[in-house]
This record gives structure tokens, sequence and C-alpha cells, in this order.
DNA sequence: TCATGTGAAAGCCTTCACAGCG
DNA sequence: CGCTGTGAAGGCTTTCACATGA
């Protein structure tokens, strides 16, 4: 019913219609989602039908109403708390995109092992040795994890996570993480998507994702 | 036929199969790969019948003899060159990602409007400024490039990127990107990823991607 | 006329299941 | 036996197409 592919729409919906409000616009018809998140009419009306949003024939969905349902699917009252685990250039550039996109996603504590990070707030976030990971993701209550460390420890730190309580994982590490059944992961594999980018870019006729 | 899903299998199976026989491993079954990738042996045996190798009911598959010809369909012999636009903590990260993972792929050249960074040669790859975008992409030939900058300027970007045959990207901002029908769009979103795993975090029974 | 809501059809991808073979 | 190769079945997603309503 509600699978991976019609959240990840489901969020692109809300940032597309989160901008179109911004600048003014009260309606949108299906169409025009469609084509700003490259979709078309029908799978757009057909989400909005999945989480039981209502639009009208005459003048199209309420932006306001409808970023309300996608935020009633996609968010918690409470908020959600991600831990990130490595601050290196790929942790930092998580970091930094992170304010102001998704009030209700948070990344509540950083890890490294470099102590030079430890102690210190980037981009607004505390940084802890990865010593204090078990204590402080426990402490915090924090039920997801961010990923990026090298290959070769991924699996260590998602154990690690999975022992106290994590329960949702983003890996952007290159190994296919082995966890319980009952925790769900994410793989964002970069080499797979250079080589798929370097495939259809020979192929004549390419389309998006 | 070839769709990015067996892509992006096939240059999974590849890196796997590749740690694999670098330990000495000759043969792999179906079952092996399937159960080292996430997938089926179904799925796997699928895959590669798709792209014209076979085993043996005996021995299974040899590992040097798939890993050439996954290689036959994933790269060209001369190589393929990338654009890195944006040398942020992202454009960083993927800068230090790339050596030694792709031999077939290279970041040819790396752009950003920070003069510091131009002139300079980080992991590898030369940074220019972007006012040599449009030179240094004719000069050295390169079709694709790696959008890593942030989401207003990511369409005039991708627009300079294509008016000098760039038919292939990686797109990291946040951000549709219009482009010719001829030209292929990997879009990597973070923001969809967090909040796929914030939603199957809370949900009961999770299983990867 | 032009939109939504939606049953039904189509298309796509994955999995089943088994013939064939060492 | 246990594995590959593969036609056929199954399941999942998307798209079609149209009833309905302003």
């Amino acid at each position: 019913m509600l699978n991976g592919r019609i959240i990840g729409r489901l969020s692109t919906y809300r940032r597309l219609l989160t901008i179109a409000s911004a600048s003014g616009t009260a309606r949108v018809y299906s169409h025009e989602l469609a084509k700003m998140s490259g979709c078309t009419a029908a799978q757009v009306r057909r989400d909005i039908m999945t989480i039981g949003y209502q639009g009208s024939p005459a003048k199209g969905y309420e932006v306001a109403g409808l970023i309300s349902k996608i935020s009633e699917v996609l968010d918690t009252p409470e908020g959600q708390n991600f831990a990130l685990v490595g601050v290196g250039h790929l942790g930092q550039a998580i970091m930094a995109y992170f304010p102001g996109r998704s009030p209700h996603l948070k990344i509540a504590a950083a890890f490294d092992t470099d102590s030079d990070k430890c102690g210190r707030v980037l981009h607004g976030c505390r940084c802890y040795h990865i010593d204090q990971l078990e204590r402080t993701v426990r402490d915090e209550r924090i039920a997801m994890a961010i990923v990026a460390v090298p290959a070769i420890v991924a699996q260590d730190i998602a154990d690690r996570l999975v022992a106290v309580g994590v329960r949702g994982i983003l890996n952007f590490a290159p190994v296919r993480l082995r966890t319980p059944a009952d925790t769900y992961v994410e793989n964002v594999d970069i080499t797979e998507s250079l080589e798929k980018v370097a495939f259809f870019a020979r192929s004549e006729t390419s389309a998006s994702k």
C-alpha cells in the first residue's frame, strides 16, 4: 500500500508544494504537480488518492491541505532523531545540508573517531567520540542512523547501532549491511549510480531514473 | 532489456565478485552471489542470463569470466570521464571516494566558484574555476557530470553542461533537472532517502530497498 | 470543457518450478 | 543429487480511460 516508491514521491511532492506555497500558489492540478515532479498526472492522482486526500475537479488540490495530509503520513508529531556516524566530507555535507530541510527530522548527534572533531558543534550538531555511541544513542532515544563511514567498519557500526535500538539506517557505505528483519536499511550506492549514468549516457535515448 | 535496475545489480555483483576474486574464490553459485548481494538466486541467474554469460550446473559461474562479461556491459574500452561541479563537502567526498573504485571511470576535472580551490589538485583531480567549465569539458571530451552544487544553481549548471555535450548527469541537488530527452539524469535525493528511513523505521517489519 | 477519482487493463519485474545435465 | 537456464506464472506499479461533477 504505502511502499518505498510512494513515500519517495510523497516526499518530493511535499518539497515542491512547499516551494509553490511559499511563492503564493494556493492550488495545483495533478498535471502541474506531475510536470514539476517528473511523474504522470495519473500517478500523482493515484498517490494522492492512496493517502486519502481529496481535490476538486474544478479547482484541483489545495496546496496547504495536501502538504498537511502528506505530512500526516511522513511525519510524527514528536519528530524523529538521527545519529550520524562518520564526520568526514560526506558526513559534513549531510550536516550542512540538513538545517531547515525537514523540521521534523534532526541529527541529534554525530560520531567520529577523530578526536579533533569531538566536542565541537558543527552545523548546529554536537560531535562525540565514537566511544560515546551507545550511551548517547540510548540517552537521546535515537532510533535511526546515517552511516557515512568507510566500508570496512560499516558492518561493525551497524551492529552497534542495532544493538542499542536503531531500527532505520541510511547507509552510504558500499556494503550490504546484515541487520535483523525489523530494521530498515536504505542504501545509497554512489558507484552504482555512477555506473548507471556512464551506461545510459552511451545509449542514445535516455530518461530520468 | 538492460534497464537501470539490472545495471545497478550488475555493478553490485561485480564489486562483490572482485572482492571474492581477490580473496581467492574462483567460482560462485547463484545462491552465493544472491546472499552477498541481497537478491534471490533466481534473480541472479536471470541477470546473468540477460547479459549472455553461462555457468555450469556442476561448478556454478567462473568468477573471472563473469567479471569480464559484466565489464563488457558496463565499461567502454577507452573509459569514461566525469566532470564534477561543486567542490564543497559533498564534492570532496566523491573525489575522495573515487580513486581505485572504478578504473574505467574518472573525474577528469572539478569546478567550483571558490577561487581558493581552483588551480589546486585534490585527490588527484585538478580543480578549475567554474568559468573554465565550457572550455575544459570540450577540450577533455567529457560527456558526463556530477552535479553537487546548491539547488538554486543546479538547473543553470545542467544547462551549461548539456550545451557543451554532456549526456549523463548524476544530480545531488534536490531539484528535478529539465534536460533534453537524450540526456540521462540519475537523481540522488538525500531528503527522500531520509524520509523513507524515518517512515519505515516506525513500521514494525522492514526490509532493504 | 477540463478536472478528479478510480476500476480495469497493461506493462514490467520478479519468482516459481522444472527440464536437463554433470 | 544440486545447479543452471528458462518458459510460464505471479505480483506489483503504472497507465488508461471514462464516469462524474462544476
